[in-house]
DNA sequence: GTCTCCACGC
DNA sequence: GACGTACGTGGAGACA
């Protein structure tokens, strides 16, 4: 790729930023707005386009050539307020702390400076972006050249290629000037032609190309009027034209070379940022990759041990397992780092895996170990035959506790996070992609785990004052850390997958989506791809011309939602409805699932994210396990491929009925939602009931449904837009339906506005368990951005509660299996259900003591209640 | 490789 | 009236 010039109009965008922001001063008095909006445009350029070479180009002193062309240039502006000019030296220094290279050329506007530049770099080949708010700039649009102007804001822009320019203005960028001294700009007192605006000017361009051509032509100009004014304005027109032209050869003193921008460091702009007080702007350097390459780690005294021996270790280590690939169930272990306070080693996993002395450490109780990642640590050494005991440290569950908001828990983001700079970044040492790869140099190697595990060494103090004082600490140690070690069991022992039965289903699938496709081929009049919605857009709303329902940003909506709608105008639409559902089965289901399955022994093994909703629900990836069908029955069969791993044994599973409902009842407190649980009413019955204002046995099918989205918009938080999307009704109906729903339920509407109450006044909500969401956007300006943060605000404590329940339960019932001897397991979790495996003969006693584990691992005001079903697959276990 | 669209679960 | 609307993962196509 082409290497990347950004060229910033300095004072264009600093006025904008003046004019955009209130005027912010920081703590010493310094106004700072300005500054401020170019920060987080210039922080914005730096992650999006990844210059490599980078300018800002300032204006130098008032007066230019142009004034001798005409003293008049740029008079009648207003002065610039003091306010923005006593930025200019602030906004240079920021520049200095970035290493960005500025300049600024006497007798020449910024705007010459960027020509020029653009122009030259234009011609070698390179990929050039120009930043202004300056229409003018416009003229420098090219194949290689592209113009950003700011909209509203500061970090808003339109970037002009020649097509968005024709597009917008109906003229070619070399026609830009020829606009403007037909049209004038008042800004810049550029006359023009009076009387001529830029209707006129433009439908002249469209019909004589230029401004010599006009007036060459002025005979055709049609319109009298029109006509005298451009020939008594001739040379206004002329010299407003040499104007604004931009000087492409303006003597500048910088070349390209010059602006090579490798990257800023962390450290200067950290400090800058905290001087001028820039305090949230400062996690947008610190979690930035890959930019302090400049600042050269100091060495760390590493002792690579080929010969292990107990006498290395004290009790309290940091066990760094260092892998490439995240899927621990497969990623050879490249290397293993032990810190302690007074030793680093690090060990190659050969001799590692081959030392009694390191199994017996790693499997002491005794013997501490503070790792990153319990669960992929523990796993991945299981497949070398340790079992790596006395775990009493996670910094990977810590910080997704401290703020789950983050979306890099690695050990390098979390420690830059937390003020440390002593380790790379794994892109740094390994690459990324394709490139990835294991340093050569195994110095290099053993010096990056090493530091990662001196990381987890050091963080591990501070990270547990942090979970204490946000009183999470019993949940991060009785809750997450426990459970991380169960998941890590569930995982490893996998699900096991009858490969044929599901080879089986693919089979018959696929010869009917043969047929299928054939028939919508047949009538369409056409082949086409038919898991292109680009091409069956066309097919569908052109050539076949049924109504267009809905679009999208590149063309026609062809999703489930829009294609029922049509369903009655066409027969084609229930084919393609068809063939998306088989089609989803064989590619996700079928193929998906057969591509992962363990080949030796036919297992699953899924990896549950426990470190990454923002609601503390887990998520499964590699596959996905948590999104098997259900609803369709022609998908619930992929569930008969679900199997026990031993002879005589069941599928069982187990499900807590309406449990975020129950868990809104209980926090809310509302006392008929409460009555409704105690009394075993069935909820959307209820629901129904009350909404309509009807006796319960006069509760239509109809009514029930209808409350029960209603139910479910609450547990999930979903808007008026989205419940009408739901139901399939309008949007004034849907928050009739739920203005219904918080007059049948008052407690529920308390409990709402006490909420989002509390996560205003302190920014973020709670769980049962203390779990944490921040809402930064609550008191947002922006409306879109607050109601969200409302009803994540009304919504979250719901749903992180119920994840709560379930991963104590989870712990609860682990334990009470081995104490009572089951030989029964877990194997799955999905989100309000446990699957199990087990031994036809424990069954009986098995219904009992899950359904009592899971429905007292916590007591709520009303009871949870837990369905539990089994069978020879997990299609059965329903 | 990254984005968009679509579809599956809770 | 704004403007994009519960949380996730993954496959396929399109484009670079």
């Amino acid at each position: 790729m082409a290497e990347k010039v950004v060229l910033i109009d300095g004072n264009s965008i600093a006025y904008r930023a003046f004019f955009a922001l209130p005027l912010l001063n920081n703590d010493k008095g310094v106004y700072t707005n300005a500054v401020y909006g170019f920060t987080t445009m210039l922080l914005k350029i730096l992650e999006e386009d990844q210059p490599d070479h980078l300018l800002v180009a300032f204006d130098a002193g008032k007066t230019t050539f142009r004034h001798k062309t005409y003293t008049e240039y740029k008079g009648g502006r207003q002065k610039t307020p003091s306010e923005l000019s006593e930025q200019f030296p602030v906004l240079k220094e920021l520049l200095d702390a970035f290493g960005v290279k500025y300049y600024q050329l006497d007798q020449y506007e910024a705007d010459d400076i960027i020509g020029t530049l653009a122009t030259q770099a234009g011609d070698k080949g390179l990929d050039v972006k120009v930043i202004s708010g300056d229409k003018d700039l416009l003229q420098l649009v090219s194949d290689n050249i592209t113009v950003s102007l700011t909209k509203k804001g500061i970090t808003n822009v339109d970037t002009y290629d020649p097509a968005f320019l024709l597009e917008k203005m109906e003229v070619r960028p070399d026609q830009v000037i020829d606009l403007k001294a037909l049209m004038g700009d008042s800004s810049d007192n550029i006359p023009g032609v009076p009387g001529v605006g830029e209707k006129t000017a433009v439908k002249l361009l469209k019909q004589f190309d230029k401004l010599e051509k006009v007036y060459e032509n002025l005979d055709e100009v049609s319109g009298k009027k029109l006509k005298e004014k451009l020939e008594s304005n001739q040379d206004e027109a002329f010299m407003s034209k040499e104007l604004v032209t931009i000087d492409r050869q303006s003597p500048i003193e910088v070349t390209l070379e010059d602006l090579a921008f490798p990257g800023y460091e962390t450290q200067k702009v950290t400090e800058f940022f905290k001087e001028l007080g820039f305090q949230s702007l400062l996690s947008r350097v610190q979690g930035e990759a890959g930019n302090d390459e400049a600042a050269e780690l100091p060495d760390i005294d590493i002792e690579v041990v080929e010969n292990i021996n107990s006498e290395m270790f004290t009790g309290q280590e940091a066990l760094v397992v260092e892998m490439l690939y995240d899927n621990y169930h497969q990623a050879p272990i490249e290397g293993i780092a032990i810190v302690n306070d007074t030793k680093k080693y690090v060990l190659s996993i050969e001799d590692a895996s081959k030392s009694d002395e390191f199994k017996q450490w790693a499997e002491d109780t005794n013997k501490e170990k503070w790792v990153f990642d319990a669960k992929g640590t523990v796993v991945a050494l299981l497949r070398y035959g340790i079992h790596v005991q006395g775990i009493t440290f996670d910094l990977l569950l810590a910080s997704y506790l401290i703020n789950p908001a983050e979306n890099n828990h690695d050990i390098p983001a979390i420690s830059h996070r937390m003020g440390e700079n002593a380790v790379k970044y794994d892109e740094e040492v390994y690459g990324k992609g394709a490139k990835m790869k294991r340093p050569d140099d195994d110095d290099v190697f053993y010096t990056h785990i090493g530091r990662k595990a001196q990381m987890v060494y050091q963080l591990k103090a501070s990270a547990e004052e942090q979970l204490k004082q946000n009183e999470q600490f019993e949940l991060y140690k009785e809750l997450e850390m426990p459970l991380a070690l169960i998941l890590g069991q569930m995982e490893h022992r996998g699900v096991l997958l009858d490969v044929d039965r599901l080879q089986g289903m693919g089979d018959e699938l696929e010869g009917r989506l043969e047929t299928v496709q054939a028939e919508i081929y047949e009538l369409a009049g056409e082949t086409f791809n038919l898991n292109s919605p680009k091409q069956l857009g066309p097919i569908l709303f052109e050539k076949l011309e049924l109504p267009v329902i809905k679009k999208t940003k590149t063309g026609y909506s062809t999703s489930a939602d829009v294609l029922e709608q049509l369903e009655e105008k066409h027969e084609i639409i229930p084919k393609i409805l068809l063939y998306r559902q088989l089609g989803k089965l064989k590619s996700t289901y079928i193929e998906g699932l057969l591509k992962v399955v363990h080949e030796d022994t036919n297992k699953i093994h899924t990896r549950f994210n426990q470190a990454l909703t923002q609601t503390g629900r887990l998520s499964s990836i590699d596959p996905n396990l948590q999104n098997i069908p259900i609803r369709l029955e022609e998908g619930r069969k992929i569930r008969q491929a679900f199997v026990p791993s031993k002879e005589g044994w069941v599928m069982f599973a187990s499900d807590y009925s309406q449990i975020e409902l129950r868990v809104l009842a209980h926090i809310a407190k509302d006392e008929k939602l409460m009555a409704a649980f105690k009394e075993g009413q069935d909820i959307h019955t209820q629901t129904a009931s009350e909404v309509f204002g009807v006796d319960k046995d006069d509760v239509t099918s109809d009514m029930r449904r209808q409350a029960k989205a209603v139910n479910f918009g609450i547990v999930y938080g979903i808007s008026d837009y989205g419940l009408s999307q739901s139901l399939g009704i309008s949007r004034k109906e849907a928050q009739a339906f739920i203005d219904k729903y918080f007059e049948s339920y008052p407690g529920v509407k308390e409990y709402m506005e006490d909420t989002v109450r509390e996560a205003k006044r302190t920014g973020y909500v709670t769980t049962f368990m203390n779990r944490r969401r921040y809402l930064p956007d609550i008191t947002s300006r922006n409306f879109n951005k607050r109601s969200f943060a409302e009803r994540t605000a009304m919504n979250s404590p719901i749903q992180g509660s119920a994840a709560d329940v379930i991963k104590k339960a989870m712990i609860d019932l682990d334990q009470k299996l081995k104490e009572d001897q089951f030989q029964a397991r877990m194997l799955l979790q999905v989100h309000d259900e446990l699957i199990l495996e087990a031994p036809e003969e424990e069954v009986e006693k098995l219904k009992e003591v899950v359904a009592s584990v899971m429905e007292h691992t916590l007591e709520l005001n009303v009871p949870l209640e837990v369905d539990y079903s089994y069978g020879p697959t997990w299609y059965d276990a329903k």
